[in-house]
RNA sequence: GCCAGCGUAGCUCAGUUGGCAGAGCAACUGAUUUGUAAUCAGUAGGUCGUCGGUUCGAAUCCGUCCGCUGGCUCCA
């Protein structure tokens, strides 16, 4: 009690604790325990929740510390927001006449919103560069104050400054409103923030892009200027180097280099071209794909590519999307749609029959190529195209087996992503905003069930989730899977949605065992998303370097010189009828030149064939990554080359031996 | 769709203040008979994305359209 008359506080931090006067500071705590400079915000434990302060807070109860390092997620975040203002201050010295937008941190970096009448250009970026390690040298303290929110607006307009203006004026009345300060730059924000600009030791300005003022397409175009922060040089070209990485795996340039796909522009943006090796990856997949399916109860269904425009009015697709279908067609006066979606079709499928409660589920599965128009600004390569085929399926139950349903199909999601090698994974329950009622067709209780019915599915799976609200599809809640790939990106992957309104709108039914009509429960799903999309993903995931299983070439036989050609037609005839796609290099090259070719092409395996392996009649075996394997049987070579084929084993089965 | 940048041979790129369009790799032809990531020589290949303008003259300057890239927005 009356800790105000108190004449100060204890810090207890690790077996050490330290008394510290009114009016101290974390730095005043971070100097008493000998912390280094890594050290950016602490996290403050008493008997209340943790929480996360910046160096410069002030003391204001004993508690217990803990430093935290760029490894915390809010001390790298203040590290990096700090980042983006001495980014704002170097702009605003060199180019006085911008105005702010927003500059927060984000996943790995930092950015700030311009508005201006100068374009910045990469040159500018070295210059900006150049004035904010001026800045940084400077060390300039940072510091907040608090003011009123009249006096802040008087602040910001007087610096003409109206987007922060504008912000302001939305900021609740009545709570003071923070304000940062470095040297002659000041700046709405709520922070956090570290405590001089010379705690920035290594950060680099990547690019510079156009972005809605608050991201509404209405108002004006800012520039924005990406950058990122690390604490030492190392990390920094550590995260560079990574960035190179992803370059290197840019799915668009291996698939032309690998011969896998091509985008043409004399046939329209965002039309995939499968090459005859992309197209074979593809067969794999798709062949993988039904089989699994097939083992799990669906049925393969295929329907038309058009239909009439009714389908998607009575659907109510026709009314949310119809600015991204591609214009109707006119068959007969009669308007026809290039199909955006599959549902429709299985649910007519499903309708053509009087359906038994002893029916149920039915599960009709299809790889059904969808045509969407996307924006022109969206497309990217295989990822984001306007002509796709899902991996999708609906499966029609009754009410009772809803669970079960979307359990077998996250064990079937598991398996697949499991299978291609994607161990990470985080699933998102997407619910409705029960604010928002214009977003979301059906009513509160078929809501709450499906949401009830996702989240125990998930729960029975053991899956961590995170509920995401108002991310919801207008008919229906889902559960969406991001997938992690090697270079620790989050791809959208599988989407398990439960539909409340096709249903209904359809008006499809089952008999029950009371003998009356009942109202079927719909699942909506796709496991790998869009062929184009999962495997232009894959390519990035292996870098282009297919696990056996999928290569389009698995095995390259190549002579030594001309004189083993015949021997190495044998070999490679040999391994082709054991089942493995195999090529010969008869070329003129040198051993070396051909090797070269096939690990370029990121060939698992090649078969080298001399004079030593003709006379042994044996083979000599190179892994495109374990290198020279040495001499090998020709047969003890096919039949562990088969069995990594078999097993889909993402690594060479020579790795372990 | 919006903002910015870009578009030269199959690929990666050079091309000065506007003055006859270049290289490396790939391809093709020939020589070489090769031992674990590039043998040598030669040949061919381009309406400089499109259309229009400025100019004695345009890959180069200006405009238009198309496409791509990075973002924004969007993704049933």
């Amino acid at each position: 009690m009356g800790r105000e008359a108190r004449e100060g506080f204890v810090v207890r931090w690790s077996d050490r604790s330290e008394h510290f006067i009114q009016g101290s500071t974390f730095l005043d705590v971070k100097k008493a325990f000998g912390w280094k400079n890594d050290v950016l915000m602490v996290r403050v434990i008493d008997d209340t929740q943790p929480q996360v302060l910046e160096l410069r807070d002030r003391i204001d109860r004993d508690c217990a510390v803990e430093p935290l390092g760029f490894n915390d997620e809010h001390a790298r975040g203040a590290l990096r927001h700090t980042a983006s203002h001495v980014l704002a201050q170097a702009v605003k010295r060199l180019f006085p006449d911008v105005r702010l937008g927003i500059g927060p941190a984000i996943e790995d970096g930092f950015y700030y919103d311009f508005d201006t009448g100068h374009r910045f250009t990469p040159e500018d970026l070295d210059d900006i560069e150049k004035e904010m390690r001026r800045i940084v040298k400077q060390n300039l303290p940072i510091t907040r104050e608090f003011m009123s929110k009249e006096d802040a607006r008087k602040v910001f307009e007087e610096a003409d400054e109206p987007y922060k203006v504008e912000l302001i004026g939305e900021l609740p009345d009545g709570e003071p409103i923070s304000v940062y300060r470095q040297g002659e730059f000041f700046d709405l924000c709520a922070g956090p923030h570290v405590p001089y600009t010379g705690y920035l030791k290594a950060f680099r300005l990547l690019s510079i892009a156009g972005a809605y003022w608050r991201g509404d397409e209405n108002r004006p175009m800012l520039q924005r200027i990406y950058g990122t922060a690390f604490m030492d040089k190392e990390a920094l070209d550590a995260h560079l180097a990574n960035l190179e990485e992803i370059k290197r795996r840019d799915h668009r340039r291996l698939g032309r280099e690998l011969g896998l796909f091509s985008i043409e522009e004399e046939g329209g943006p965002g039309l995939v071209y499968w090459h005859p090796k992309g197209a074979l990856v593809r067969e794999i997949i798709e062949h993988f794909w039904k089989e699994e399916h097939r083992k799990r109860g669906y049925e393969i269904v295929y329907t038309p590519h058009i239909a009439k425009l009714d389908l998607w009015e009575v659907s109510g697709h026709w009314d949310w999307y119809s600015e991204n279908m591609y214009s109707p067609i006119d068959v007969d006066d009669t308007k026809y749609l290039l199909k955006p979606m599959n549902c429709p079709f299985h649910i007519l499928i499903y309708k053509g029959k009087t359906r038994s409660y002893r029916d149920l589920p039915i599960k009709y599965a299809e790889l059904g190529t969808v045509y969407r128009y996307e924006r022109s600004g969206v497309l990217h390569g295989m990822l984001r195209v306007r002509g796709f085929t899902q991996d999708d399926a609906h499966l029609f139950c009754r009410p009772d087996q809803l669970e079960e349903q979307l359990i077998g199909v996250l064990d079937l999601t598991q398996f697949m992503l499991k299978t291609f090698g994607y161990d990470e994974f985080y699933c998102m329950l997407s619910v409705r905003d029960q604010e928002d009622k214009a977003s979301y067709i059906g009513d509160d209780e078929i809501w709450e069930q499906a949401e009830a019915a996702l989240e125990n599915a998930l729960k029975a799976k053991n899956l961590d989730y995170q509920i995401d609200v108002g991310e919801a599809k207008f008919y229906g809640p889902a559960i969406d899977i991001n997938i992690k790939d090697a270079m620790g990106r989050l791809w959208q992957g599988p989407t398990i949605q439960a539909d409340l309104n096709l249903p209904e709108r359809f008006d499809i039914h089952y008999i029950g065992e009371d003998g009356q009509r009942h109202r079927p429960v719909m699942i909506h799903r796709t496991v790998l998303g869009a062929m184009e999309r999962f495997i232009g993903g894959l390519i990035e995931h292996y870098a282009g370097a297919f696990p056996m299983w999928l290569s389009p070439v698995q095995v390259r036989v190549m002579p030594v010189s001309d004189k083993q050609s015949d021997y190495a037609k044998v070999v490679a005839k040999h391994l082709e009828k054991q089942g493995l796609r195999t090529e010969c290099d008869l070329g003129q090259d040198k051993i070396g030149y051909k090797i070269r070719q096939a690990q370029l092409e990121k060939v698992p395996y090649m078969i080298i064939v001399g004079d030593k392996e003709k006379q042994a009649g044996n083979i000599s075996v190179r892994h495109r990554s374990l290198g020279d394997l040495g001499p090998m049987g020709l047969d003890e070579f096919a039949s562990k080359a088969k069995q990594e084929v078999l097993s889909k084993s993402l690594e060479s089965v020579f790795a372990r031996s």
